[in-house]
DNA sequence: ATCGCTGCAAAAATTTTGCAGGTAA
DNA sequence: TTACCTGCAAAATTTTTGCAGCGAT
């Protein structure tokens, strides 16, 4: 498996965190972060599958590393009610939390940039007993081109 | 199948609504709606399989019956982002939309009353140019019992 | 040289579909 | 009677897992 000299910025912040969990940064794992760094949305697997070059990588190893990176805080997954996981990186603190806008025709997405909830939690929270209180909330509606 | 005396009064509505698109009040669509009632919180359709009694209905007219309660607005389903889909009866206009708390430990699930995103959908589909914007939103966080 | 990682293939889990017979209206 | 509906079984999808060999550190 090649390695990439172009990868993004991110990279080392990966082979970091990497490092502090004794995972390692493999070719598979740059290439599965280099496609979500360039697409920026949310990707099943399968089209993450279908992004990569063909040899690259595993579609066992993409749900692998899915699942990997996502408890080492590095993606996010995010549920559409479509029954498919989608995946998106997380690149810096603030993007982090963050809502989508679904076409319920053709399916693109469009990235929310305010979080509206965030008062929500505390307060949900403590009404209820619950405690580190955490919310995932998505929009549905009919895009401009399919309306 | 045989019929029940003791369904919810929901039931003559229902009938009506079946009837409106052609579709049949059968046993095993009583059944179904029946333990929805029951439960009142979020079921997989493996969990209606498993609290239906042995033989009422097969897991594949549960598939198909939750398919077609969805269409016509009598269920609704969510995903709490396990892959796995739940549905739940919507009794009244005011209960139809609402939200959850699940623990992510147990994934015992509260229900919540006030829905606090309405607004926001005019302002992000007027945003964004997108017509018959609707969402979804759910909270997670640890229960009194198992913090 | 370790210990984790990957590919391959098989398995598991969830959901959909085809078809022949059964049933509500 | 006539569509619609159901059970059964097979298939399609999505995800997980076992294992032997490979590779990052």
């Amino acid at each position: 498996m090649k390695a990439r000299a172009h990868d993004r910025a991110s990279l080392p912040d990966l082979a970091q965190r990497l490092r502090g969990k004794s995972r390692r940064l493999t070719g598979q794992r740059q290439a599965i972060l280099r496609i979500l760094a360039a697409r920026r949305g949310p990707m099943s697997s399968k089209d993450l599958f279908a992004s990569l070059d063909k040899g690259d990588c595993d579609l066992a190893t993409i749900y692998r590393s899915l699942h990997l990176l996502e408890g080492l805080g590095l993606v996010k997954r995010f549920d559409f009610g479509d029954g498919v996981a989608r995946y998106e990186l997380v690149t810096c603190a603030e993007h982090e939390h963050h809502h989508h806008l679904v076409c319920v025709r053709c399916a693109v997405v469009v990235e929310l940039e305010d979080c509206f909830a965030p008062e929500l939690e505390e307060k949900i929270g403590q009404r209820n007993g619950f405690k580190s209180v955490t919310h995932k909330l998505e929009f549905f509606g009919v895009c401009p081109r399919c309306q």
